[in-house]
DNA sequence: CAGTGTATCGTACAGTGTACGAAAATGGGA
DNA sequence: TCCCATTTTCGTACACTGTACGATACACTG
């Protein structure tokens, strides 16, 4: 046995590289936090000293960009062939529950601006199924920038939510409860009490309400022959 | 005239105040981004040594809370008296516009959860034009999760673009189009090429075609007397 | 063995938030 | 005027961040 094993310990040491660093990256970032992911706790986890990291990465910046990157490549692509309706809810689903696994990502979709493949990939795949389906070029734009939008900003909700899931530690509502009990904010507190406090609600099954609603809608922009809505 | 005129130079000294620490984070990060902001970069700005901030000032985590509810500040609210499609576009509108000037915000969306009192005014006003609308107090929670949803995402996808307003500089363009000649990608290089790139186009003038969708389907879920829309 | 790339690391530096306590400015009785 | 208590400002220091630069160790060839 030479001494190099007896130094490296119990420890099987991989042997790196920038599949392994991304990986502990985006693991990292969902268990404790975007903050907490650092060049040297990066480094700690991997077993191995902060500067080692950049050889596999020019810098902390190209990081986040491949650790969104791979959020999205988490998502299924939707097919050309489905039925865009269906294709369109199952990809708005898998995206959010994307986000949802990886919250920080959305908070980094802001400021970092520079797409990577499976992003691009993802794009592409449902402007085609949107342009299959038969909208036009223009209202293929719209219609994107509207699944999107929702979609994104739904999960931003979700992530800013102090609960999640359905029910609630009262520890949680308690505060809130208080808060309200100013006076001022009648509606909140209705809401609150009469709804999202309720034993079983679930802000997320919110989500598949507004994507059907969005989706019913747009099926008005279509042609009559493929248009499946109720319209004159 | 006493000495402490004279040190105190030509720059007339106001006194310092949360609000005017306030003030002061917003518009660093409004200039120069949200990374620039800092306890130093706002000492300087204010004529002042960093650690007389945290007079006013617990932390900097608090700067970040109070300033995004400055945003929300700045949003009107909406009316009760007014009709709930007028005064939910006009909400929208205003909240888009705030949240273009201050893109910072909607990361600090994400990460910040405690709101201030001008985010909470806002949420039960809009809570209360859509009851008073007729929204029961479920399809209001549906409603507010999808019309908020559209609006923080439709403002997070403008403010990861790396182009604003209408025209674009094609040293913004070039190297998007180049990336895209590799061949992969064809709808979206059909997308850019037929649309996006045209002459004139605005990405922000997407947001109140999807607003319009919204409202619209929205109103299917009012009784008939209240509903203004083209239903059976 | 020497030599050549690949891979890992030590050290150092400027910049971050902020804990702690000292200093200054301010204002009001005496 | 002096004194003192409050309010407001600041100096210093510490742990932590990303990373520039160069030295080191490693795994191969020849």
């Amino acid at each position: 046995m030479k001494a190099a094993e007896i130094t490296e310990g119990t420890q099987e040491r991989t042997p790196l590289s920038r599949e392994r660093v991304l990986r502990c990256a985006v693991e990292i970032a969902d268990v404790e936090g975007i903050g907490a992911l650092t060049m040297r706790s990066l480094a700690l986890a991997l077993g191995v000293k902060p500067m080692s990291l950049y050889y596999y990465v020019a810098n902390k910046g190209v990081i986040l960009d491949a650790i969104v990157d791979m959020v999205f490549s988490e998502i299924e692509l939707p097919s050309i062939d489905g039925h865009w309706q269906a294709e369109m809810r199952a990809r708005g689903i898998a995206m959010r529950q994307a986000l949802r696994r990886h919250p920080w990502a959305i908070g980094l979709l802001e400021s970092r601006t520079s797409p990577g493949t499976a992003t691009l990939r993802h794009h592409d795949a449902t402007l085609g199924v949107l342009r299959q389906a038969g909208f036009s070029v223009a209202l293929t734009a719209h219609a994107y920038a509207l699944l999107d939008s929702y979609i994104y900003g739904f999960a931003l909700q979700e992530a800013a939510l102090p609960f999640n899931g359905p029910d609630t530690a009262s520890e949680i509502t308690a505060p809130i409860v208080e808060l309200f009990s100013s006076g001022e904010y009648p509606h909140l507190v209705e809401i609150a009490t009469e709804h999202v406090l309720k034993p079983g609600y679930d802000f997320g099954d919110e989500f598949e309400i507004g994507l059907n609603v969005i989706l019913t809608a747009l099926a008005q922009w279509l042609p009559r022959a493929e248009n499946h809505g109720p319209q004159h």
